[in-house]
DNA sequence: GCGCATAAGTAATGCGCATAACCAGCACCC
DNA sequence: GGGTGCTGGTTATGCGCATTACTTATGCGC
């Protein structure tokens, strides 16, 4: 009586008067005839081995009354008790269902789907602007994610110090894309290096000696990995290296000129390759002054993209370069969370690219 | 001291020894010289007014404390002991995110997500597949949804026994789609009757009065709706109605024929209109078709679709027809969960279609 | 001096659940 | 016949917080 008048007052009912709200253990308890510790005990339902201490019987009409009532777990008592409760978190600074359907993040949204899926949990998307009621993304705002038994976190405008602090009290936190700065963050991303390098070895191996790289000035870490991939490669096939096989440009469309093409091709430059960037900017620019200077792509200059198209490029040749596995990554970082939402200590933070072979690299041109 | 013993045992530290976790407002409160209790009413932070009982140094001196410690609320226990939670669900039994980008569905979570972020609330995504462990969806996956204030269904595979079950519990459910057949489930949809009713009226002003639709063979709530603004249209407008005017294909690629169109255009028929599909198959018939038949469009007949074009039909003209205002189904289906989460008695089921003028539908032509 | 109001804060309680600690019953064995 | 071990539970407790009821201090009017 005292019990269900409170209920009524504080009660997460629907408004309307005599509503049911959500059972809880006791009540399904209740209706078993058994305590709520049993009905936790048989709920829990610790698959691994341990569960021995309920009968067979008891168990069932346990698991009877639960199915009749629509019993299902507060995760926030079971958070509080201190254990899982199969959530995992997503966190985006951007909408996390971006309105425009290309935009980057959303096969890893798949992939993080996928896996979660695979693996038993439901996810829990915290929109990046609600901070629970209070509006705006407060200094605390990212301590909502500590619902879950993890988060995931996309995007490289997460802040450090909110971060940090998840990280230092044990909150299992795995960033999408590699995050060194951050002492102690777990990470998953793509392996541009060896990707890189790969293309690299691909067009060594057509017969290509002096290669470009052609990037943006900026200094993402995915930029100076490929960059440094790039190099590597350059050096174990004994192609030539050196500080002019890169070509840093603040604005490729500007800066790479036809006229700068051709004199590099008529320096005995045989093949191109363009950083991937959220423009594709380096490699339209590439596209576009080398058929503006007359060359033919694969015949006279071989061309080459470290990373996937740009998906309205769907008229030209396919690029030679290398696929961001988006999909996979997004699985790696949930399995990674997984992993440390079960206490274990993980290593897998890169995955690895698959090389395209594409239509746009082929022998050196015959050129001088 | 047991105090402490306890939390080094159960605590959510990540192993590592001597980790201290997040502080509690309890140790915020001694490092204040406070309880907790006037922690708690502090950092509550009740915006409205209500929070003038505790003095102005006493709360600074609580407020140096908590940020010294770096103190953050826990979401889990903030919910247990206030009840709702914020998370509205998404339950679909395809894959939420679903691999094909072009899946329908997506432009709908675009809209939930948008209008869950400005309401603050979080959205639980739950995976069709994973009921809590178990595996294969149960006869009680759809009780993991409890977990959440409210939820949102897609999809027209969803168990009628299930939902009836949480309808009749007074859980606030949403389902996207018309839904007419479960007393009580409360629904979101397009206003096809209307759009497509538009459309017709459109040909017709252009001159039309021989109107033909193309549809497929199945009965879905949003076929029939569509069929029905047809017919009422052509009512409306004076046009030609009857049983001639409607066309019901198994296949339309096999049925609907250049001949066939030929001789409908040759018996005075002036405008086709197809019906939106996953496929888009009614569309794409009807216009290799008319292609096919050596017919102009917008030159010799009028084409128009009723819905939203496919997305690999860049190519080709704009079809005239509407677009299903996806986003904002998706917005209204938030806005009514969040109505019923929150006790009140909403009814706003439609949502208008917004007409597409388009580039194939022009005055009639003038062949016999 | 008393009654009463207001301010400022504290103790107690419970949200729903998991779990440690305990207990009853029974079989078994020196 | 009293220990020992197992099965099948139950009671009690606390996770971290919000909130309610209660206490104490202080002021005010008369």
């Amino acid at each position: 009586m005292e019990q269900s008048r409170k209920r009524a007052k504080r009660g997460r009912n629907t408004g309307s008067a005599g509503r049911t709200s959500r059972p809880r253990q006791a009540e399904v308890a209740q209706l078993a005839g058994v305590s709520q510790a049993t009905v936790s005990l048989v709920l829990s339902a610790r698959t691994d081995g341990k569960a021995a201490t309920i009968s067979k019987e008891t168990r069932q009409r346990v698991l009877d009354a639960a199915r009749s009532l629509g019993y299902a777990h507060d995760p926030a008592a079971r958070r509080l008790a201190a254990v899982r409760n199969n959530l995992l978190g997503v966190f985006s600074f951007t909408a996390t269902f971006p309105t425009d359907v290309q935009h980057s993040y959303y096969p890893f949204l798949v992939g993080v789907e996928q896996e979660a899926a695979a693996r038993g949990f439901d996810l829990v998307l915290f929109t990046g602007s609600s901070s629970g009621g209070a509006g705006a993304a407060g200094p605390d705002a990212l301590s909502r994610v500590r619902l879950a038994d993890g988060c995931l976190f996309l995007g490289r405008h997460v802040p450090r110090a909110e971060l940090k602090r998840l990280v230092a009290d044990g909150f299992p936190v795995v960033h999408l894309g590699r995050r060194d700065e951050l002492e102690g963050l777990a990470w998953v991303g793509a392996d541009y290096l060896s990707a890189s390098r790969a293309v690299v070895a691909h067009l060594a191996a057509l017969g290509h000696r002096r290669i470009v790289l052609v990037r943006e000035d900026d200094d993402a870490p995915a930029s100076a990995d490929r960059e440094r991939g790039f190099l590597e490669g350059l050096e174990e096939t004994g192609a030539e290296t050196g500080p002019a096989a890169v070509l840093r440009c603040a604005d490729p469309v500007h800066e790479v000129t036809a006229e700068r093409v051709r004199a590099l091709v008529a320096d005995g430059v045989t093949a191109f390759v363009a950083e991937e960037t959220d423009t594709g900017a380096a490699w339209r620019a590439l596209d576009a002054a080398v058929r503006e200077a007359g060359l033919d792509c694969p015949g006279d200059v071989s061309l080459a993209l470290l990373g996937s198209p740009p998906p309205d490029l769907a008229g030209g040749l396919v690029p030679t370069g290398f696929d961001v596995p988006r999909h996979q990554l997004g699985a790696a970082a949930v399995r990674l969370l997984a992993a440390l939402v079960a206490g274990e200590q993980v290593h897998e933070p890169l995955v690895a690219c698959e090389f395209r072979t594409g239509a746009t690299a082929g022998p050196p041109g015959r050129r001088p």
